[in-house]
DNA sequence: TTGTAAGCGTTATCAC
DNA sequence: GTGATAACGCTTACAA
């Protein structure tokens, strides 16, 4: 077990510890004699730097934390990709943690990832309070991507969510739909801008807008849809709040005895794998997933390496259009239009 | 940016910094004055142990690495879920890393991982060497899953992917079926005991057995689906590597025209939530991954603490008959049945 | 170019 | 109960 050490190999290769510190750091200042010894001795023990004591002495650290909120989101999935690419190209490691949507264990999982002294962390879709936010700030680099808070301490990555469900609700309108609902992403990140987004767009097309409580699961998607169908007539359209969300939601539908798109049009949000499957073929709004998380570890890179500017990008989203829409039938609760 | 150290709460709170160790390690022999004092330093200043140090000087650690062969497939989101409740109830962290089915990406993570000397390593469908393997269960105790490997050095939890093949091919040749091909998990973990259960089941029906080299993504199956169909008739039935495999089945095969099930029948395995979904409706093969991944911690969690007994859990799979199996239409190639 | 020695933040073993 | 003191495995001036 006890695995072998720097001193191991300093006096197998018959130097010192400092020189054998040295060549794992290939610095260039070695003869080529000695670093051949001591890179020998290495591989005959077996050794490999520790990378704790490492950067307990060093001071520094080559890895950074990533808490994934979610990872049956295939959304986080994509994130992760682009994070891992381009740490990977920077020579940084990754480490993650995941906080399964809830604050409290989300906020235990940032201090787990914290208590690791990382480089910086990338918090990718939190649902912890802003004040966590702000002291995991105060201890490394922080990026913040699929979430915003009121802070210059940390950089930020999101897509612009308004326009996001703005785009859904204007391609609905233009189908001819006006009794549109969207499902609210409830405490989820990003929550916030998708329901404003929709909420101003059904008032431009003088709609009367439908919030429906829900999350970014299927099962909540499921849930919502089955209370609110139970409580008033199906509306024609429907923006839910993620593709995740958008599958529970076309679920339940079915269930109910609703076609999709035939008698109920359904939006989802995020463009993930799912959506794009063939057999689910989901209208959704498309988030450049991948190139936001390249985007998220480039401020966390730029940050570490020495100051860095404040980062708050805001990637456009686009319409994907796919088969889960079409115009509505006459039927549906008549919506009851604003002025 | 610099943390407050041990040192600094000591001073604060007019101690030693012994005595602030014994605190932060709720050793019951403090006074609960003194305890108090040290409690409220802390807070002030916002102390957090360095969980680096600690782990260094104690020998210990409380980290759990878990390496995630592909964050892309929901099975090993369901396997961490198991993982995660054992190991937090045990008062273990996880820490993840990922290798995207790449074997020296997975080298990488796996030494990653490892150079944060964990108390243990969970490999979920590891496609690195079993030399790896063997170099990892050297340094700490190690469990696998979804992934065999000859040694009694490491504790295995898997399913019994040989009847589960055996499984999908009855049912089908149940519905009347004669022409099932099997897409192969190619060099992914567990695929050699699935495709030795297709063959066997097979020949026990006196069917021609026929296995196509895939691997275990959608992009892979609707190759896959694509170089088959161009290469001779379909055949009126597949065994998918997995649903996410089985995914990329459908589409290629509805691309080219063909119903499913009505002209060709497609079983997945795994049973992941896609499967589940409504819209899917994937006849599979369950897995019961999050109990998986709970036997999985705590094999690990037994050798961590102290010996335990070399875990070599086999589960026994089961089908689930959804909407993509119905009995074959006079059509597709004719099958030369054996014997 | 290479070796010596002093930390890094914590735990552990003793005395007091 | 509490407080020095020596590790832990490594980096890093500084000295040789």
């Amino acid at each position: 077990m006890g695995r072998p050490t720097m001193e191991d190999v300093a006096r197998r290769a018959g130097v010192s510890r400092a020189l054998v510190s040295l060549v794992m750091r290939n610095s260039p200042q070695v003869s080529p004699g000695r670093r051949e010894a001591v890179l020998q001795a290495a591989a005959e023990l077996g050794y490999a730097p520790h990378a704790m004591a490492r950067s307990l002495a060093s001071h520094t650290s080559t890895v950074l934390g990533v808490l994934v909120s979610d990872l049956h989101n295939a959304f986080f999935a994509e994130v992760v990709d682009g994070l891992d690419a381009a740490a990977r190209a920077a020579g940084f490691e990754l480490v993650f943690n995941t906080g399964c949507r809830d604050a409290a264990r989300e906020q235990k999982a940032v201090a787990s990832l914290l208590s690791f002294r990382p480089a910086g962390v990338a918090l990718l879709g939190p649902v912890v309070p802003a004040a966590t936010i702000a002291t995991a700030a105060a201890t490394c680099p922080v990026v913040l991507v699929a979430r915003t808070v009121r802070s210059t301490a940390v950089d930020l990555v999101n897509d612009d969510g308004r326009t996001g469900s703005a785009l859904a609700v204007d391609h609905l309108a233009a189908l001819g739909h006006t009794a549109i609902a969207h499902f609210d992403g409830g405490a989820g990140s990003q929550a916030a801008p998708r329901r404003r987004g929709y909420q101003e767009a059904m008032s431009r097309h003088g709609l009367e807008a439908l919030v429906v409580p829900s999350e970014y699961t299927d099962t909540a998607g499921a849930r919502s849809t089955r209370e609110l169908l139970a409580a008033r007539p199906a509306p024609t359209a429907i923006v839910a709040a993620n593709d995740y969300n958008a599958v529970g939601v076309i679920a339940a539908l079915e269930e109910a005895g609703l076609r999709v798109p035939e008698d109920v049009s359904v939006v989802g949000y995020d463009n993930t794998g799912l959506a794009a499957m063939h057999h689910v073929g989901l209208t959704t709004v498309h988030q450049p997933a991948v190139d936001m998380g390249r985007l998220a570890a480039e401020a966390l890179i730029a940050r570490v390496r020495g100051g860095g500017s404040p980062v708050h990008r805001l990637l456009q989203p686009s319409l994907v259009v796919r088969s889960t829409t079409a115009p509505p039938r006459a039927c549906g609760f008549t919506a009851s239009t604003a002025r």
